[in-house]
DNA sequence: GTCTATAAGATGATAGAC
DNA sequence: GTCTATCATCTTATAGAC
């Protein structure tokens, strides 16, 4: 996995992409959140978009880069969610900003979000590739609040991850988005001991 | 990926596996748990083991045989744990210790433990094959406790899923098991209102 | 149980025409 | 921006000798 980008120093939504690039980038997470990175070809990609690999390869020069734009995509959406949490100064009240604002991501893209945290190519991207690392060290820090135990990171791990997972677990495949946003505010909340 | 199993009807603990099939098992989990199903492949396998990709194929037909085998090897171990919370009789108490047990079995095997949970060949495999459907059935039966509502899918989806990835998660990486064991116990109980 | 050798197809990637 | 055609390499899988 070839770690470069073009964009270093950027935060992530400032990175543009061309409409062309956007249609190869929907495809991909699509097929990837199904298949897994390395269960994706560029050959599916290109049949999901209904074109040819070549036409594929005109948008990203390698697989790395569509998936490296992709986590780049994912993080941005979280990134402005964790600007919204940094912005509320005290840490307490960013760290619930922060897993509210997970809960509706969450919720509003139950396919996608879960992608850049389960995936074994992405994991190993996001410890190898710095930009991520920065961002990934960001949310953990913010998701923390003011504790630094065990017991905090053991909170911070089972919140993110649950939420995460959650959201697409075949048990509550047929919950609505609604209740299912509830449900998981109110949960959340309880683990915190944060008053509902 | 072809599901069909010679061994159907049998207990998954009572499938029975030669030692040179227990070393390709082996060699297969430990570099699925880092790459995935789709990221592995035979000759990394042989690799591992020191051997070459006939000398695998001697004990397994098919790659699936080997995704299905190993699988059926985890839920093995899941199985133990099952029938000895059912053997509680009472549906709160065989909970609390399914709970309790799959802790302890995350606990002991960080690595492995989220393997089926969480790969896409897998959780398809899941669907698709029967024995494991009946098996995961039972399990979520046995995880909601008495309860029906979506709240008791919430608790039984997020403890799941909570247990299995914290194990892994990056910011317990340095957590030792006794310490992680006892945390993760006390916070399944509080989620549950269980008292501690 | 292990090896060498090999087949048939898929994969990531490129060249060059329209 | 899309195509056809091509390449080297990797993939799953098999045949047959030791």
């Amino acid at each position: 996995m070839s770690v470069t980008s073009t964009q270093d120093g950027l935060k992530f939504s400032e990175i543009t992409r061309t409409a062309a690039q956007t249609r190869v980038l929907d495809a991909a997470l699509k097929l990837i959140s199904e298949h897994g990175v390395s269960g994706t070809s560029l050959q599916m990609i290109a049949d999901e978009m209904g074109v040819t690999k070549a036409a594929v390869y005109r948008q990203f020069k390698t697989k790395d880069e569509i998936v490296i734009a992709i986590t780049e995509r994912e993080m941005s959406k979280l990134e402005d969610v964790l600007e919204a949490a940094e912005a509320e100064g005290h840490p307490l009240r960013a760290r619930a900003v922060l897993l509210d604002r997970m809960v509706e991501q969450a919720v509003n893209r139950r396919d996608a979000f879960r992608v850049p945290m389960f995936d074994p190519v992405i994991i190993r991207l996001q410890a190898e590739y710095e930009p991520f690392q920065r961002f990934i060290e960001r949310l953990y820090a913010a998701l923390l609040g003011t504790e630094a135990g065990v017991e905090a990171r053991l909170h911070a791990a089972m919140l993110s991850s649950a939420i995460s997972v959650a959201v697409m677990h075949p048990l509550l495949a047929d919950v609505d988005g609604e209740t299912l946003r509830a449900q998981l505010k109110q949960m959340t909340s309880r683990m915190l001991g944060i008053p509902e």
